[in-house]
DNA sequence: CAACTGCATGAACTCATGTTCATATAGTAT
DNA sequence: ATACTATATGAACATGAGTTCATGCAGTTG
């Protein structure tokens, strides 16, 4: 953008928009954003999340890694199972959202 | 989803899931937010916005359009030129994400 | 009127992302 | 150790979304 008037914080602006839409990106997916809200509920291991949602092992894998990756869910290992929940930053972001409706 | 505890608001939250995923799709790509953080400053049009994101006319306008029908932004011809500004929807909606970081 | 400007639109193309499949790993139970 | 369960992972495939291109339309100016 260049100078002017409404651009002045840009540097500051440009670099949020990069942060924003990075994570946007990540929860604008239904089933990612179902799982954050399996998740607000409480910690779910993943076979628990696979008979709420009708996915596939393997995709609700994924999904986690990704919901992992920007930090919004963190996951420990249980005996058998790896238990998965939301951090500070999915707790803030998904309540936030929630507000939108 | 199966009913339990943490799905008995199912059918309202999963309203809320598609709602909500519908309009980020949309936000969570980086020109749009961009021209979102451009109409916070203010009315512009579209030639001013080609100016500030440095994109081309016609994909400046399929991302106003795509704005527009999820009611985020509103357009306003006068002469020769078409306004576009932030709708209260689009305020708010811009307001919330901004405060994520 | 004709020529021009600002913007919109639909089709075609390209690239990113969701999904599946096969397989690997770690822990458990027999 | 073997067999089994829960989860992770990478490659291949399929679908969707961003981008470009060509063109159309409305309003303006000379």
């Amino acid at each position: 953008m260049s100078s002017c008037s409404c651009c002045e914080q840009s540097s500051k602006e440009s670099q949020q928009v990069a942060t924003i839409t990075a994570l946007l990106k990540i929860v604008s997916e239904e089933s990612r954003l179902k799982i954050l809200c399996i998740l607000r509920a409480g910690d779910h291991c993943v076979c628990e999340i696979m008979e709420h949602l009708e996915l596939s092992q393997s995709l609700i894998s994924h999904h986690l890694k990704d919901l992992k990756d920007i930090d919004m869910v963190s996951d420990e290992k249980r005996g058998l199972y790896v238990y998965y929940s939301l951090t500070a930053k999915g707790k803030k972001v998904t309540d936030l959202l929630f507000e939108l409706y």
